[in-house]
DNA sequence: AAAGCGGGGTG
DNA sequence: CACCCAGCTTT
């Protein structure tokens, strides 16, 4: 909530309706959701935003089925929109319903399991007060978010107590149970920064697959391990770039790697200042680096940056 | 069924 | 460092 509500005020203020939404360019969408994360959120909801418009002529969609065509709505959004703005009586089962029913019920299947996912959903529904959806559904994620919540929940004053299985049993801390792996993937990233005499720079939109789909950042040579310079002008992208940009001089601006910890990768990441004195009518004015959509990781830099502040 | 996708916070 | 988060889509 902390993080996103900016985010929010931004969307509301730029896009008033859905119809402001479906009708802005994907760059606008993406810089107002730099810094948030998951992209392909912010590409779902655009294309949602001109689903609604066309398909459904303006109108939202009010059935749980039709919801959950949407793109970007799973399960969880689909019963969310649809108990809270539209009293159906379908049940939310996020973060927060399993660790609180695991907990209560003393349910040990794995929440990210194929069975767990099936058997909490049916949990939940069997629950659900399908006289207040919403409510309920609202009440229930809530006490989780401020009471039985991950670590050290303060069980001596909970309200389920006399009848919680995981505190009757002492087990609160081993609840609920997730299945774990996702071994972290390093990468070895050399941004090129280009800096010409008439102040412009270059930046590539990355496209296919990936991380930070159509966000921008400098032209990257990735290598299997940390390169030293020597080795990255031996590279046949470093050459390439060097002869499209005609870089005279290059520079290592951080000496230590900056370490960017994405939740499944750690991006190793070295920023080298190449200078060029002529780009050849290609890249963009320094002064407009600000108006494109990059990672934090980039962001960061470019804050750093003095030549580019 | 598993993998991929961000960034920030907590203890 | 380990773990968590108002999940969903693709493979």
């Amino acid at each position: 909530m902390e993080q996103g509500t900016p985010y929010y005020f931004k969307f509301i203020e730029a896009f008033p309706n859905v119809q402001a939404l479906a009708n802005a360019p994907q760059e606008q969408v993406l810089k107002l959701w730099q810094g948030l994360g998951y992209y392909s959120r912010a590409r779902n909801l655009h294309i949602t935003a001109q689903h609604i418009t066309g398909e459904f002529k303006g109108e939202f969609p009010k059935t749980y089925k039709e919801l959950l065509s949407l793109k970007g709505v799973g399960d969880y959004t689909a019963s969310a929109i649809g108990s809270i703005c539209f009293d159906l009586p379908t049940a939310v089962v996020d973060g927060n319903v399993y660790r609180i029913l695991s907990r209560i019920y003393g349910i040990s299947t794995p929440i990210n399991s194929s069975a767990g996912i099936k058997e909490f959903k049916q949990l939940a529904q069997k629950l659900l007060d399908i006289s207040q959806s919403g409510t309920f559904n609202q009440a229930t994620m809530e006490f989780g978010a401020r009471y039985c919540v991950p670590q050290n929940p303060d069980c001596l004053h909970c309200i389920f107590n006399k009848d919680c299985v995981a505190f009757l049993s002492n087990t609160v801390g081993e609840l609920p149970v997730k299945i774990k792996k996702q071994k972290i993937k390093k990468r070895y990233f050399n941004y090129i920064v280009i800096v010409s005499a008439d102040k412009k720079t270059i930046l590539n939109q990355r496209t296919g697959k990936g991380i930070w789909q159509q966000l921008y950042e400098f032209p990257l040579v990735e290598s299997a391990s940390e390169i030293s310079e020597n080795q990255l002008i031996n590279t046949d992208d470093y050459v390439s770039l060097s002869k499209i940009h005609g870089i005279t001089e290059l520079v290592l601006y951080n000496d230590v790697q900056v370490v960017h910890k994405l939740s499944h990768q750690h991006l190793y990441t070295k920023f080298w200042i190449g200078y060029s004195n002529n780009l050849n009518n290609n890249g963009i004015k320094i002064s407009e680096v600000q108006d494109f959509a990059v990672p934090v990781l980039v962001s960061n830099f470019i804050s750093s940056f003095p030549e580019f502040k």
